[in-house]
DNA sequence: CTAAGTGCAAAGTATTTGCTTAGGA
DNA sequence: TCCTAAGCAAATACTTTGCACTTAG
């Protein structure tokens, strides 16, 4: 169970499920718990969290179930999938507006980080001096953070490398 | 079969070749072929499509021995590895020093964009604002090339989306 | 009522691993 | 000769799909 106190956290439920209706989606109870978790975290999690978080609700519910509802949200453009080649893709359910991510490799911790002018300019510049059009960007930015830094390890979502 | 007179090409073969030996590798010639495609190749082939060339000259080779070769590789550093969530990795041979990339996301079309300082700027400020410790970073710009624009596609990679 | 969603199991992809044989140093 | 690599097959990991049953609207 997920407190949902917070009048933001319902509100931004209350749009994307009102987006879904709109979308000829129906809005079953698995689907809106899925919207609550997504939106009511902020570490990014892997399909499998979600489901591991929706079990505890939904004790039949499965992942195909998980992975089918997320897509629906990938295409209405509610989520955000991070995929990191053979790890999990990682969902954010919160952040919509471009950014990028700072990521540590050890705990895999991922930071949003709001997208300065420079970068855009930069994309900008690079697809139109070879023609191309613009569609989208994705900057990820691979470190270790403070904790694992100190040993202090919680070791979660571990990513090995950038490119896979 | 694929020429290789090109003695730029030629010279980094060799010091490929070398390295690998340094490490205590052997240079079979699998091995040596694989090189030779990775370095004379400019579009980020995929394991598979490397080891459908390799294949004209080692009918007997197998798609393990080229991703346990790429492995290597990966590990010295020789290659980079270009994953894109679902989608099989592209592999670079040539171009080691710090880029982003320009994707066309209908034909996979890839352009290795050499770095900007802005860039290299905003991952330090990044990562010293939050305390980490900077290790590598990823930009990859996705858009549509000229070609696709037109029409005139030649479809060979196709990328989905960004994320995964 | 009925099209869309659920949940199970099975299939799909991309990649890796184990193991036996071959061959480079 | 010795020990790494090749090559095959099987395993793995994540994700998607097919289908019969259920249910929201």
């Amino acid at each position: 169970m997920i407190a949902t106190q917070d009048p933001k956290i319902h509100k931004r439920v209350e749009a994307l499920g009102e987006r879904l209706r709109e979308r000829g989606c129906r809005l079953t109870p698995q689907r809106l718990a899925l919207l609550r978790l997504l939106v009511s975290s902020n570490t990014h999690p892997t399909a499998e969290q979600l489901y591991q978080q929706l079990h505890e609700d939904f004790p039949t519910t499965s992942l195909a179930t998980v992975y089918k509802t997320l897509a629906v949200l990938k295409e209405t453009g509610d989520v955000l999938e991070v995929g990191f080649g053979n790890h999990p893709s990682r969902f954010d359910g919160n952040n919509l507006s471009p950014h990028a991510h700072l990521i540590c490799r050890d705990c895999g911790e991922i930071i949003d980080i709001m997208e300065n002018r420079n970068l855009s300019e930069f994309s900008r510049q690079v697809t139109s001096r070879s023609g191309y059009r613009l569609i989208s960007q994705r900057i990820d930015i691979f470190g270790i953070c403070p904790h694992c830094k100190n040993g202090d390890k919680k070791p979660s979502n571990t990513i090995i490398n950038q490119g896979e």
